[in-house]
RNA sequence: GGGCCCGUAGCUCAGCUUGGCGGAGCGUCCGGCUGAUAACCGGAAGGUCGUGGGUUCAAAUCCCACCGGGCCCA
């Protein structure tokens, strides 16, 4: 691996090392190379691995990556065992759509057995594009290890907990209301619910509720789904608020006061009369009497507290009626309350969404069908005050568009209250990244934390390990394969813990000795990836590897985990382990598109990972991610960004091609002549760039230990361009260049060495590739293998000087004031100047500047620096006085012009003097009055020679004296000489070293005087012999002959190769 | 409806913890440089720091309210 490409391509570097690692076998070497050493413990959350990895999932993978890079680096044993998370529903959907199921009934047809090969084959599938996506983005997990929720011994840990959670009494079963869609007939997940909200228009009722103990007085509700009145149990107020009885056509109505105008003229009532005003308290246990007590025979059974007024914190005052009609069976919220006041929980409408055969006249009818006949029975009772329309936001099935009915269920759940307190106490201990994730939004969760509901009515998923006997009822959750081989008395052929095959086990009740059946369901897919923490290492089987690893170091995943994952490993490991299982987490925030909108294949505008590596390249990419925003943001994609990493990594692939190119030259050798050998010899920016890389080092390392990768990335690109390529090596070009091999120019090869060593360590964290491939070009046969291999690089605290990093701070703005002031003057930096006057503003800046002034000299190209003190004058400028006319012109009032003719005739100093130390100058006019200047009235205006030009910096002014004898016009032509020398060189595309013969013509005998002086110089700088020839050389004697007018003068170059003598 | 995050130049982001003259990169425009050259240097234009109050000698920064965007929850 030698020379260096002349520009960065990403896809060339990245197949090169792709090779030299996988020929090498660096990711084996990397993970173990620290084997024995302390332990630094990740837990990988696992990719859900039913679609392709995209640039949002690339994101939180380089998090993972450098972070674990850095740790390795930093002489961990870094655990990072691989994972993926298998099962769910949306596998089970894609799986339906490849065997185009759309039904319960169609999976019966096409058999569970193939349906579940098909999610297997689905799963490795995608495992195999996770996996080459990961190794491709330089991830280095445990990849052959790696745990998968699906298999077996994985679930038993499930089963475990949960036999656990059994004994202890945190299992339970009991009703609760989910969404369902009835034509999928499956019960939804919030977050699939929180997809499917759409705008539509539906029934808007007022209803009337007879009050039992008043005649003709009837509470009013609204609502929206007339199909959940048959399940009607109570009604709602809210206690605080104010409520009225008002007289009207249609009886006395009871609504809230606020909504009553609202009520009124929705419903067109006239004549209102309010008979009476209470609090909701009052009303509360108010009976009345159901509107289909008729119909619906069971509400004969359902007695107090059902059908009364209860009261209620959710009550709106926005809509409806002020007075909420409550289903228990059809609302969670309703359930919630029905649960408090004891309500019964009835639920007539199946999960096909059919009524039961308890609505009487109903039922077999689809709900939403059966709507207008609700409303016409309400009508021709007299109940219903008034039908209209409301457009609203309702959800409906993300897959097929059918609006969601929500029904109670029975369903199983893991209790939370006995850990709740225990969560909270364990997530103060918890370090989050940022702060915030965990002390206010994660802590909040915890608080409102609800039992958890586990149970699904699905397939693909691990199965629910209760049986339950068809006699007695009594329960046995099984914990093991183990357990169901030894005393199951019905087996099937082939035990997989899987369904279908595990429905066939049925136990003997140890009770009453009936056969027990499994509880049907799966169980939600969150729980599979919650038991990470002791699932994923086996820890039934290696309690003693669990020892070391947990709780773990550090898990980073994408914030919506605060509901998901970190939720739900910090709930099952307080409900094993009584703690957290993690010490800190970095919470990241998503990948949006360039628009800033969500990436999603129905919109199209995902980008997926192996196409923007593709397109991007690796190092890029990953670099872009973490440098456009903090991770704990949201970032918006734009690809055409990203070019600015590319040119960035770019530039510090020229500042290693410029240094290799003279350590080759050289044959510079970094182990003999290291920088600390040749520290006697260095120049103030090679003790600059060594301190300031030690500064780095510390700030990196600082930020990566806080997981500020953000920060850290920056910084790394930030002084790769900035300070190594702009200021470094434009301070050492001319050094580098020279002919001999002088100790000064060795120390500046010593110091670029240890700069570009550190440096590409460090980078090799965050762009691996590049790095890889750079160090290859530049480490030595005695250095690691791979950059990967190397120590993470120690602050070096004795190369650290903070006075020179800040003396360099103001001497670059004092360079760029002079670069101003010559470019004022159309001055050219190769044309020498015999010196530049400084006045800085402070004596820190009059330091700095005296300390580097050498330094400055050189890079100003200045024979002298003159230093003033602070805020001193140029000796040769005079300093005048310009009135300000809008200050001026009103004071002066008609006398202006003679206070202007007597500001001009005045001394500047005198006056200046006298408003600096009085605030005032007295003038006399011809007309013998006086005017009496004041400081604002005036402005000093800084008058310099014409050959002097200035400019003024942050930190001082900078004189250029421009005034240039025969010497220097002399020392600028020859650079002008060698100038054009160069770009012959270049285009004849020689050897950088190589000297040529040179003649040189030039038409005017002062140059030609001058230039004689300088040969030497000439000769040294465009490596020629020169001959400076009284005619025009020619393209008989030359290879090559340059032509150019400089000024008035003509300039004539021959070049020439030399014979080979030899090999020479 | 509640919680959290964000709002600063055309674009992308620093600065806010700890109050003191509003910054950088990119882009645009002008000029320059040329053995690192797809690099680099000098300059210019570009801002009601989301809005409105308050605290203060002084607010992008601290406090309150509101507006807009996002995430999470109801």
């Amino acid at each position: 691996m030698y020379a260096l490409p002349p520009i960065y391509e990403p896809s060339k570097v990245e197949e090169e090392v792709a090779r030299f690692w996988r020929e090498h076998d660096i990711p084996r070497k990397f993970v173990e190379h620290n084997k024995g050493g302390p332990i630094f413990s990740f837990l990988e959350g696992p990719p859900t691995v039913n679609g392709y990895m995209h640039v949002g999932h690339v994101r939180g993978r380089v998090c993972k990556d450098v972070v674990l890079r850095f740790k390795t680096m930093q002489g961990f044993h870094v655990w990072r065992r691989a994972g993926w998370d298998c099962q769910g529903l949306p596998t089970e959907l894609e799986v339906e759509k490849l065997l185009g199921i759309r039904s319960k009934k169609d999976v019966e047809v096409v058999g569970m057995e193939r349906f579940v090969e098909e999610a297997n084959k689905l799963v490795d599938h995608y495992i195999h594009h996770w996996r080459s996506d990961s190794e491709r983005l330089g991830l280095w997990l445990d990849y052959d290890l790696a745990y998968e929720t699906r298999n077996e011994r994985y679930m038993e840990h499930v089963w475990y907990l949960l036999k656990k959670a059994h004994d202890d009494g945190d299992l339970v079963a009991s009703y609760k209301v989910v969404p369902f869609c009835p034509r999928c007939e499956t019960p939804l997940s919030s977050h699939e619910v929180s997809q499917g909200y759409e705008e539509v228009e539906d029934y808007s009722l007022y209803v009337l509720f007879p009050i039992v103990e008043r005649t003709e007085t009837y509470a009013v509700i609204w609502t929206t789904t007339p199909w959940t009145l048959l399940a009607n149990e109570a009604i709602a107020v809210s206690g605080e608020e104010s409520y009225v009885e008002v007289r009207t056509s249609r009886g006395n109505l009871i609504v809230a006061e606020k909504l009553l105008e609202q009520v009124r003229a929705n419903a067109g009532l006239e004549l209102v009369e309010i008979v009476k005003r209470l609090p909701g308290s009052e009303l509360e246990g108010l009976r009345y009497r159901h509107p289909f007590m008729e119909e619906v025979r069971v509400h004969e059974q359902h007695s107090h507290p059902a059908h009364a007024i209860v009261s209620a914190d959710f009550v709106s005052m926005e809509e409806g009626t002020g007075l909420v009609h409550i289903a228990p069976g059809h609302g969670p919220e309703d359930f919630e309350l029905g649960k408090r006041y004891g309500l019964p929980v009835f639920c007539p409408i199946a999960t096909n969404g059919l009524f039961t055969e308890e609505v009487g006249r109903f039922s077999g009818k689809d709900h939403r069908e059966a709507a207008n006949e609700i409303i016409d029975l309400l009508s021709s009772k007299g109940l219903l005050l008034h039908r209209g329309v409301v457009v609203h936001n309702y959800p409906h099935c993300w897959r097929c568009g059918t609006p969601l009915v929500y029904l109670a269920s029975r369903q199983w759940f893991l209790r939370v209250d006995r850990i709740k307190r225990l969560m909270l106490e364990e997530n103060g201990r918890i370090k989050w990244v940022p702060a915030w994730a965990g002390s206010a939004r994660f802590r909040e969760w915890l608080e409102n934390a609800e039992d958890w509901c586990i149970s699904r009515t699905k397939i693909w998923g691990t199965p629910l390990n209760v049986w339950t006997c068809e006699s007695c009822g009594s329960r046995r959750v099984v914990g093991s394969r183990a357990e169901t081989e030894r005393e199951a008395i019905e087996l099937p052929k082939e035990l997989r813990l899987h369904r279908p095959w595990i429905d066939v086990v049925v136990f003997r009740c140890g009770k009453c000795g009936g056969m027990m059946k499994r509880e049907p369901f799966v169980l939600d897919t969150w729980l599979d990836s919650g038991v990470a923490h002791f699932a994923s290492i086996d820890y039934l089987s290696s309690p003693h590897l669990f020892n070391r690893l947990f709780p773990y170091d550090f898990i980073t995943e994408a914030i919506d985990q605060t509901r998901g994952w970190f939720y739900t490993l910090l709930f099952t490991s307080a409900l094993l382990f009584g703690r957290s299982p993690f010490k800190s987490v970095l919470t990241q925030s998503h990948v949006l598109d360039k628009e800033g909108k969500k990436m999603s294949k129905s919109k199209g505008n995902v980008i997926w990972a192996n196409e923007s590596f593709e397109r991007f390249g690796v190092d890029n990419l990953r670099l872009y991610l973490l440098t456009k925003s903090q991770v704990w943001e949201s970032m918006n994609f734009d690809p055409e960004e990203i070019k600015q990493v590319q040119s960035n990594l770019n530039v510090f692939w020229n500042v290693v091609s410029f240094a290799k190119t003279y350590f080759d030259l050289d044959r510079y050798d970094p182990e003999r002549e290291g920088y600390d050998a040749y520290l006697r010899y260095a120049e103030p920016e090679d003790r600059w760039i060594v301190s300031r890389v030690n500064s780095l080092i510390r700030s990196v390392t600082a930020s990566v230990e806080r997981y500020e990768l953000t920060d850290a990335a920056r910084a790394l690109l930030r002084f790769a361009t900035d300070e190594l390529s702009r200021r470094y090596v434009r301070a050492v070009r001319r050094r580098f260049w020279e002919e001999s091999r002088s100790p000064k120019k060795i120390a500046s090869y010593a110091a670029m060495y240890y700069v570009i060593m550190r440096y590409l360590v460090m980078l090799s964290t965050f762009a691996p590739y590049v790095a890889e491939f750079l160090y290859q070009r530049i480490r030595t046969k005695s250095m690691p293998e791979s950059v990967c291999l190397l120590k993470w690089p120690k602050v070096e605290e004795e190369k650290v000087d903070q006075e020179l990093e800040d003396a360099m701070e103001v001497v670059d703005d004092v360079i760029a004031s002079s670069l101003n002031a010559r470019q004022k003057a159309g001055y050219k930096l190769r044309w020498p100047v015999s010196r530049i006057v400084i006045s800085p503003n402070s004596p820190r800046a009059r330091d700095a500047i005296l300390r580097l002034s050498d330094y400055l000299a050189r890079m100003t190209n200045a024979m002298k620096v003159e230093v003033l003190n602070v805020s001193e004058s140029l000796e040769e400028s005079r300093r005048e006085l310009e009135p300000v006319l809008s200050e001026l012109g009103p004071a002066a009032g008609r006398r202006l012009n003679d206070v202007i003719a007597a500001l001009r005739a005045s001394r500047p100093q005198e006056v200046i003097d006298s408003l600096n130390s009085n605030g005032e100058y007295v003038l006399s006019l011809p007309d013998s009055t006086v005017f009496v200047l004041k400081a604002e009235h005036v402005q000093v205006v800084e008058r310099l020679p014409d050959w002097f030009k200035s400019s003024e910096g942050r930190f001082a002014t900078v004189y250029v004296d421009l005034k240039a004898d025969e010497t220097l016009k002399s020392m600028a032509f020859a650079n002008e000489v060698i100038r054009r020398v160069q770009v012959m060189r270049k285009e004849m595309n020689l050897e950088l070293t190589e000297v040529v013969d040179c003649g040189v013509y030039v038409s005017e005998h002062l140059k030609l005087d001058g230039l004689r002086a300088l040969v030497e110089h000439v000769e040294e700088e465009t490596r020629t012999r020169l001959d400076l020839m009284s005619s025009p050389p020619t393209g008989e004697e030359f290879e090559r002959v340059g032509e150019w007018q400089i000024d008035d003068v003509k300039l004539v170059v021959g070049l020439m190769r030399r014979k080979k003598v030899g090999s020479s």
